[in-house]
DNA sequence: AATGAATGAGGGTTCATTCAT
DNA sequence: TATGAATGAACCCTCATTCAT
C-alpha cells in the first residue's frame, strides 16, 4: 500500500524526507502510478493524515461502563503508553504533523481535530473526578487539561527523553491530580 | 548579519524554508559569499544553533541568593512566560530544533544541552523544595522534572493552544507541585 | 461527440492545449475509451481535420448560375465574412491548422486541400472576369489569387486586427480588383 | 548564445518544440545554467521576442530622402522580400509569435508593437501617395493598409504557398495600388 | 465498447555547492 | 573577501499510451 510506505517514510525521515519517487520505488510502482492515485504530494500527505486519524480512532481503548474518574484517567494514560510502546511509528508521524501544523492549514486542522478529541476525553474525566471528589475541588479543568496534555505529549513524544523518566513521569502525573490526602497511582 | 537573517527565516518558515540564496539576498550579499562564511548549510544551521544557545544563556534571569524553592520555581516559570511573551521568535526556532532533533545528531546534541541545563535547574529546585517541605515528600524528583518540563514546553510551544489556557496552566502547574495543604500559587 | 469537444478545445486553446484526458472528461468518458476510438492523438487531430473540411464543404454558398464575375467575387468574399461573423470557432481551428502545417505533413495536406479548393474558385472567378472585361486585362490571375487569398485570410484571421478595418478592407479589396474606370463595390 | 539556439529551435519546431533542456544541450551548458540566465521559460521566450524585435529594427532599410510614394512602397515590399529570401528564420519565428499571440498576453504585446511599426510605415506611404496622386484619391488608407499588410504577410509567411506566386504577387499588389491609368511596378 | 490502473519518457524548476576571476 | 556563472542531482508533475478486466 502506498500510504503505508509513505507513513513509514514520514515516521523515519520526516516530511522533508518524503519523496514521491522513493515511495513509488518502495511500493514497486512507477512514480506516475503514484500520481495516478494521489495527484498531488499534498493529496498523499492528506492520505497519511487520514490514516493517522483512522489508526488513532481504531485503536483507542473503548470507555468502560461506570468507571471511576481515576480509573478513566489511568486508562487514558495507558493508551498513551500503548502508543509509546507498541506504536512508536504513529507517534513519530504525529510528531511530524504537530511540527508542520503551524505552517500548513490542512495539517493544522487535522492536528486540531485529533487534539480536540483527546482533550475532550481528558476534560470530561477531570470534570467527573472533580465532582466526585477524586480530584481537587479547586481544579481549573481546562487549564489542567492543557497542562496534562502537554505533559503527556512531552513524555510520549520523547521531547525530554531521559532514562526511565517515562513511566515514572506518568505516576507523578497521576499523583498530582489526586487530592492532597490520598495519592495512590491508579496502577499503571 | 547572516545568522540573524537565517534565524528569522527559520523562525518564520522552519528548516524546510531555509534557503541559502534567500538568506544571502536578505543580507545583501552573494550566495557564494555566504558559502564563503558558512561552507555548508549545516554550518549555517550550527551558527543558528549557537546563536540560540547564546541567547538563552544571555537572557536567563540569574538565580537570587537565598531564594525559597517555591520562589525559585516561580522564577523559572516566569522565564518561560518571558520567552512566550517577549521572545516568540526564539521559541519558534527552538521548536524547529526540537522537531529536527530526532534526525540530526548535531541538533540533537544542542537540544540535549539546552534541555540538560534547564532540567538541572528544575531538578535542583524540586529537590530543595522536597527537602525543606515546600513540596511533597514523596516527589520523584527526576520524573517530576520530566513531567514539568514537558508541560511547560507544551504550554510555551503552543502545542495545545487553547484560549487562555496558558497562564491558567501555569497556575495549575504550581498548585500541583505544592503539598496537599497549602496550594497557593507563588504569585506568577 | 468526441470530435466536437476536441474541435472546441483546439479553437480555444490551440493544439498545445489539446489534452486527450481533458477531452475525455468533457465528453464524459474514460480517456482509455477515447483511445479506443482514436488510438493516437494524431488520429484525433485527423478527426478534427476532417470535421473542419466537412464543415467548410457543407456551409459554402453554392455557386449561382450565370453569375457575373464581380457578383461571384462578392459572394466569395461574403463567404469569408460569414465565417468571420457566424463561425469564428471554425476560423480559430483553421488558424491553428495553418500554424501547424509547416511542421505536420498530415495537416499540411489538409490545409493544401482546403486552400486548393478555395484558390480554384477564386482563380476561376478572376479568370472569368478578366475575359469578360470586368477585371483588368493584364491581371496575373495566379498571382492575384495568391494576393487576394492572403489578404482575405489576414482579414478573416484577425492577423492585423484594427478597429473596423475588417469590412472596410473588403471594400478596398473589391475596388482594387475592379478596372480603373468603375470601382463600385459589389455590394458587400 | 542561448537565445540564438532558442531562436533557431522555435524557427524549426515552433514553441511546442522549445525545450529548455534541449537548448541547454545545444549550447553546451547545463540546464540549470540556462535557468540561471533565464529563470523561467517565459523569460527565455521574452528573450527571443526581444531578439526578434531587435533584428527587425536593425535590418530595416532606412527611408531615403525625398522618395516618391511608389518608390517608398517598393522599398517596403523589398524589405519583405529580403526577409523572405535572406532571413526565413526570422519569418518562421515571427509566424510562431503571431500564432501564439491570441493566447499569450506578453507575445500579443510584442506582435502588436511590431505590427504597429510596420503599419505606421505603410499608412504613411499610402497617405503620401494618395495626396500626390500616385495612388487613388478614394483610397481608404487604413483599410488599404490592413489589406496590404495581410497580403504581404500571407505571401511572406507562405500561408498560401504556390510556385512562383511570391514575386508575381508583389507585382500585382503594386499594380493594384496604382491608379487606373498608370500601372507600372516600381521595379521590384 | 468501456474502464481503472499502470507506465515511460520527459518537462520545467530548485538548490546547495563549486570555480574562475 | 566577494562574485557571477556554472553545475549535478533531485523533485514534483504531465501526458499519451497500454493492458488486464
Amino acid at each position: 500500500m502506498i500510504i503505508e510506505a509513505a507513513f513509514k517514510a514520514v515516521a523515519q525521515d520526516g516530511f522533508e524526507g518524503l519523496r514521491t519517487r522513493e515511495i513509488a520505488k518502495l511500493v514497486g510502482i512507477n512514480s506516475a502510478t503514484l500520481h495516478h492515485h494521489f495527484p498531488t504530494k499534498e493529496d498523499l500527505i492528506e492520505g497519511i493524515a487520514n490514516q493517522l486519524e483512522d489508526r488513532f480512532r481504531g485503536e483507542k481503548t473503548g470507555p468502560a461502563e461506570r468507571e471511576s474518574a481515576v480509573a478513566e484517567l489511568g486508562r487514558q494514560l495507558k493508551d498513551a503508553i500503548f502508543y509509546y510502546v507498541e506504536q512508536p511509528e504513529m507517534l513519530a508521524v504525529y510528531r511530524e504533523f504537530v511540527a508542520r501544523a503551524p505552517r500548513d492549514p490542512m495539517i493544522k486542522k487535522l492536528v486540531q481535530r485529533l487534539h480536540a478529541a483527546w482533550r475532550a476525553d481528558v476534560v470530561k474525566t477531570l470534570d467527573k473526578g472533580r465532582q466526585d471528589g477524586s480530584f481537587r475541588e479547586d481544579l481549573d479543568v481546562e487549564a489542567a487539561a492543557s497542562v496534562m496534555l502537554s505533559a503527556v505529549w512531552g513524555l510520549v513524544a520523547d521531547i525530554f527523553p531521559s532514562k526511565g523518566a517515562f513511566t515514572a513521569g506518568f505516576h507523578e502525573l497521576v499523583k498530582w491530580l489526586a487530592p492532597g490526602e490520598k495519592r495512590k497511582s491508579p496502577g499503571i
